[in-house]
DNA sequence: CCTACCGATCGGTAGG
DNA sequence: CCTACCGATCGGTAGG
């Protein structure tokens, strides 16, 4: 029962710190402003969580993990490298959209993160794109896509549009983040020019 | 010649400074670390600049001057609008590249800006991205691309690729600058797809 | 969850 | 460019 109570009440904080530090960035958000949005004292965010950072390694690594766990959902299936990466793609942006701000959070705060957590989240980080990497690399191995790809180029790409979606993308817009992927993934692998008939 | 002098030790405190605000970001690196950096004491570091906002503000309003002036340039010329987007493009990275330092920290860093500047610093970078979306429509009028273009999504997948480079391109790599924004031009535009004969 | 408080560090100034 | 220093604020602890 206590249990229970204290892991929402802790949830209610990295929720809120989430939106300080998207707002400030972590270094520059103070634990009196969290308290503060939470109507408590400073002292009194200690009983539960140990430490800012701590806040801040939840919120990267949980994202990470959807993350993860998204691709892999996607590299089980049996399709071609252009369905793959479609899907990674909108599975990517869903994850995202699940939680917005802790995305935002993930791309631009994580470098806060001190050692040795900074070291394996990088890896995760590293692993995960490597992984798309292999999609476009399969790809072009069974001829769908252009032989001349600057993989490391189309991949970093990739990840730079998804990473910066949190800081423009509004959820209350028109568009749903299915149809979103949906998009992006046609615009990459199609392009913008009209295509001959 | 005091003059000269000045602006010369000026110019290392902010060059300096900028390798700081990458590494550690602007408000978790110090005035104490930046004098350290410079072999100075922290209180030396107020005879050349006046804050250390101030520092943050040539950083950001040097780079965005250069990135105007750099599209400007390509807006008068007289080609369809693919080749005017790929040498926008081009031109884009080709600024990043000769200070990939200063343009990480444009991009990571200008939230820090207090106001009026950051209001001021959002208005040049709104209109630098409305400038890149005019080209894309005008792409669109004359039937260059393809009429069912999310225009907000295509330049927003463009700027998010250029704003990401300075992360991972490699100065001492094998790719020079002109190359890579062919390349990312050519990727936009035609996508990873191989074209049917 | 609070009061009371700690040592460390911050950006910046005075005066030379 | 330095010494000496300021008031403010930081993350966090002790003890209830």
């Amino acid at each position: 029962m206590e249990t229970v109570v204290n892991l929402s009440r802790k949830e209610q904080v990295i929720r809120k710190a989430a939106e300080l530090f998207r707002e400030k960035g972590y270094a520059a958000s103070s634990m009196r402003d969290l308290a503060q949005m939470l109507g408590i004292e400073a002292a009194s965010l200690y009983s539960h969580i140990k430490s800012k950072e701590e806040i801040l390694q939840s919120l990267c690594f949980d994202m990470a993990a959807e993350f993860r766990k998204s691709l892999q959902d996607v590299e089980k299936m049996k399709v071609t490298a252009g369905e793959k990466l479609k899907l990674g793609i909108i599975g990517h942006i869903k994850v995202m959209a699940k939680d917005l701000v802790a995305a935002a959070v993930f791309m631009n705060e994580h470098r806060h993160l001190s050692q040795p957590y900074l070291r394996e989240f990088l890896l995760l980080r590293i692993n995960y794109i490597n992984r798309f990497k292999t999609i476009i690399e399969e790809g072009i191995a069974t001829g769908e896509f252009k032989e001349n790809i600057d993989t490391k180029l189309a991949v970093m790409t990739l990840f730079s549009s998804l990473n910066w979606m949190p800081m423009w993308y509004d959820p209350d817009g028109n568009i749903v983040p299915t149809d979103l992927g949906e998009q992006l993934a046609d615009m990459l692998i199609n392009g913008l020019r009209k295509q001959k008939l």
